[in-house]
DNA sequence: CTACAATCTGTAGTCGCTACAGAAGCAAGC
DNA sequence: GCTTGCTTCTGTAGCGACTACAGATTGTAG
């Protein structure tokens, strides 16, 4: 049988991850060192999953910190790890919901101005004047 | 009568922004450098007003770039101008709400798995098992 | 044997700040 | 006058999460 380890490129296409930052994850720590076959890296299956693993957290925001932390709890189980793991989830849910608050604020506002600013009738760029530009 | 003009500290306190943000922006020339009296910057009421209109735009998001651009079409009055900044705004706002869609896919797949990581009747920790984990 | 593709290491750039270190200047109190 | 403390100055380096390159080296196909 052949072996089932893969190169850095066709890590990269499997997993949708810039080939920099599969290297970039190992320089950090996020990804372990892989074997090597001379100096080219060759991934086993289990690095692949974990590669998904990072991608799919990243996916839902979570900073690289908190990925190491989940990747940590993965590997021990039982129930404190996974309360550790809804903990930081939990928090992370409130971050994300913060900031889509954040933004939803900037949305109105500026739809807001931009709908004043096509209804026309102003005397300088109600865009301009929102932001104090009429003083400058 | 007195000189107006105010000191870095003043200007800090007056708009809320951080004494070296202000130098950071003189430095990428968001800022144009202000009068000196020896080496200490002072800064006129068209200085203030600036920094004002700087901040406002990056609370609704603007980018750097952004704020340049729309400093520049604030001096220069006129349709076309206005145009301009109605351009620019669209386009932010299109990617506000890009970023907002991103945000609530994300907060839908998190409320979702920490609610079933709640109710238990688990073999392994939902969260983890949805990031991949129960095959590392 | 030659050409080309893939990979390697190491370094520097991005954005929008923030945080120092170390020097210089000014005002008030003793 | 002298010290203490505050502000400001310049310059540089750090953050997070990549991304982009230069230049070397290796493997592979024709």
């Amino acid at each position: 049988m052949r072996d089932a380890r893969v190169s850095i490129g066709e890590l990269s296409r499997r997993t949708g991850c810039n080939i920099e930052t599969i290297r970039y994850y190992e320089r950090i720590g996020v990804l372990p060192p892989p074997d090597r076959v001379g100096r080219y890296r060759r991934f086993a299956d289990a690095d692949i999953r974990r590669l998904g693993f990072v991608r799919r957290a990243r996916e839902l925001g979570f900073t690289l910190d908190e990925v190491r932390a989940l990747l940590q709890l993965s590997q021990s189980d039982g129930r404190s790890a996974c309360d550790d793991v809804r903990r930081i989830s939990a928090a992370h849910l409130s971050a994300v919901r913060a900031r889509i608050a954040d933004l939803r604020a900037m949305e109105r506002v500026l739809a807001k101005t931009i709908r004043e600013c096509g209804s026309g009738g102003h005397s300088g760029c109600p865009l301009i004047e929102a932001l104090g530009g009429n003083s400058l």
